[in-house]
DNA sequence: TTGACGTATCGTAATATTCCGATATATTGA
DNA sequence: TCAATATATCGGAATATTACGATACGTCAA
């Protein structure tokens, strides 16, 4: 061991669930995605105008990222609203934003 | 608009880069290199063997994560020591283990 | 009920990633 | 120099992801 330091608990198999959840957060659309909703919610249709791409791929990411359950959708009307449902995504964006976008900080 | 705030400064093109990354993040051997590396610099092969993979496979996944600066290396005789070259990786790597390892932390 | 609109699902071809073995390079000690 | 050890690189097969079109579903207004 290189250092005197204790190896931390855990293994490569405690990270399978993070990865899954990371790899599909690792898009350029669906990180958009994420930054619009946790600033409030819009409809498939809103986010698909925002991204510049057809309606039916938005809805393709958003059930990616319900599946890992980012997100959740209430229905009204023939519209669909997409929120945000993951409280610890709002501290892992800070992270991603802090890093990658420094010069457009708020 | 479905809510009176104003829309987050960017676009999808500003998160190319931070996705590229993301993406090399999202694998559960290379999570747990940089979970080791945050407490002290390894060698190709003393990460090999706590990942249980050969050492090839290892210094694979050590050059995707130097390739977006997550990483460096030091040669020290026949032996290179990895370590964490981006500040960020920490409160990071505190997000991703407080949301999917809440039962192993310290 | 019909048509229009918003959203969801599915197949698939193009592309990217992963894993593995073979081989190459660098360093050390005999 | 040679053999042994540690690390790095590369090609290709297996697998996963992506984007796109076609189509289906749900809701509303006329």
């Amino acid at each position: 061991m290189s250092k005197s330091s204790v190896k931390p608990p855990g293994s490569v198999d405690n990270f399978s669930e993070a990865a899954e959840c990371l790899k599909t957060l690792a898009h350029p659309v669906r990180l958009r995605i994420i930054q619009l909703l946790l600033q409030g919610r819009y409809t498939v249709g809103e986010l698909a105008a925002d991204c510049d791409i057809p309606d039916n791929a938005m809805s393709d990411h958003l059930r990616l990222l319900q599946r890992c359950s980012f997100l959740n959708s209430v229905r009204d009307g023939r519209f669909v609203y997409y929120q945000v449902a993951e409280s610890h995504l709002k501290q892992l964006m800070d992270c991603i934003e802090g890093r990658f976008l420094p010069c457009c900080r708020t």
